[in-house]
DNA sequence: TTTAAATAAGATAATATTATCCGAAATAAA
DNA sequence: TTTATTTCGGATAATATTATCTTATTTAAA
C-alpha cells in the first residue's frame, strides 16, 4: 500500500511526537532503534519530513528531531503520506490509464473510487495526536 | 496501489474475455496494442496467468489467448490480483510490522482494517463478466 | 577554542520491479 | 514436410526503490 520509506516516515513521526509531549528531542539513532528501521535510510526520510516542515531538526551536539507540541493535533496522516509518497495512492487511475474520469472511466473506476475515497478520508481525518497517544498509553506499537 | 504487472494483467484478462464471448482467440501483440502495454513484459504476465489457470493459451500459428466462456462470470478480480501481486494489499500490516493484530496492533491497525476489508470485499465481489461487458458496451475503456 | 555529538548532503551499492531480446517449442496451413 | 506464426523460457538490461558509506556542517559543553 505505502512504500517502505512512507512506513518508516509515519512510524518515525509518531515516535518523535510521543517524545515531544515531554519536550524530549530524539536522535536519529534512537528513532531507528525504536521503529526498527535502517539508520541511514531513515535519515533521508527524516530530512524529507524536515523539508516538508512536518518535523523540526536541530543539528549539533544534543540535537535531534522534535515537533512543536501545539502542532501535533494539526498534523494529519495524509500530510506525512503526501510528503513521502505523493498523492498517487488516492488520486490517479487504479489501472494506470492516463485519462480516467466519469466520461472516460477505466473498468474499475467506480468500484475503486469508493475504496480510495474512504482511504483518503481516513488519512485526512487521522491526526498525529491520536496515533501518538495510543503509543504512549501502550494501546498500539511501533515495532515487532 | 497495484503493481504495473498487475494493472497490465487485469486489463489483458478483461480484453481476452471480451473476445472470448465471440470465441475469438487473441494474440499477445493484439493484447499489448489494445491495452497499451510493453509486449514482452505483457508476455511474462500472461504466462503467469496461464500458470494460475485464469486464462488459456494455445501455441503455434493461429494460437493466442482465450478464456472458456462459462468461466468468465466465475473469475473474480481478487484471483487476478492474487495471481500477480499476492495478497499483500489486503493482508499484512499497513506499517510493515511483522506482528500486527488485535493484541499487538500498529498505530493505524483499526483504521486500516476498515479500508482494507472494503478493498478485499470489492475485489472478491467483482467478477470478470461485469468488467468485460462494460468494455464491450463502450461504458468503460482499457487505454488512454 | 577545541572536542564530541549530532544532522545534512552527496556518492555509491544492493535489491526489486519493469522491460527487452533471443532462441526453442508448438502448431496450423500451404 | 516445409514454412510462417505464435507462445514459452531463459538471459539480459534499464529503472526505481531501498539501503549504506563517507565527508561536511552545526552546535553545545568542556
Amino acid at each position: 500500500m505505502f512504500s517502505k520509506a512512507c512506513e518508516y516516515g509515519i512510524k518515525a513521526t509518531i515516535y518523535i511526537a510521543t517524545n515531544s509531549y515531554e519536550k524530549k528531542r530524539v536522535s536519529l539513532k534512537e528513532i531507528a532503534k525504536e521503529i526498527d528501521s535502517p539508520v541511514a535510510f531513515t535519515a533521508k526520510i527524516l530530512q524529507d519530513l524536515v523539508r516538508h516542515q512536518i518535523i523540526n531538526s536541530v543539528q549539533g551536539a544534543y540535537g535531534g528531531f522534535e515537533i512543536e507540541k501545539h502542532k501535533i493535533p494539526t498534523i494529519k496522516l495524509a500530510q506525512i503520506v503526501n510528503a513521502i509518497d505523493g498523492d498517487k495512492i488516492y488520486s490517479g487511475c487504479g489501472l494506470g490509464l492516463h485519462t480516467c474520469d466519469e466520461e472516460h472511466p477505466c473498468p474499475v473506476h467506480d468500484k475503486f473510487k469508493i475504496v480510495r475515497t474512504e482511504l483518503k478520508d481516513m488519512l485526512e481525518n487521522t491526526n498525529l495526536e491520536e496515533l501518538a497517544l495510543d503509543i504512549k498509553s501502550g494501546t498500539s506499537f511501533l515495532k515487532i
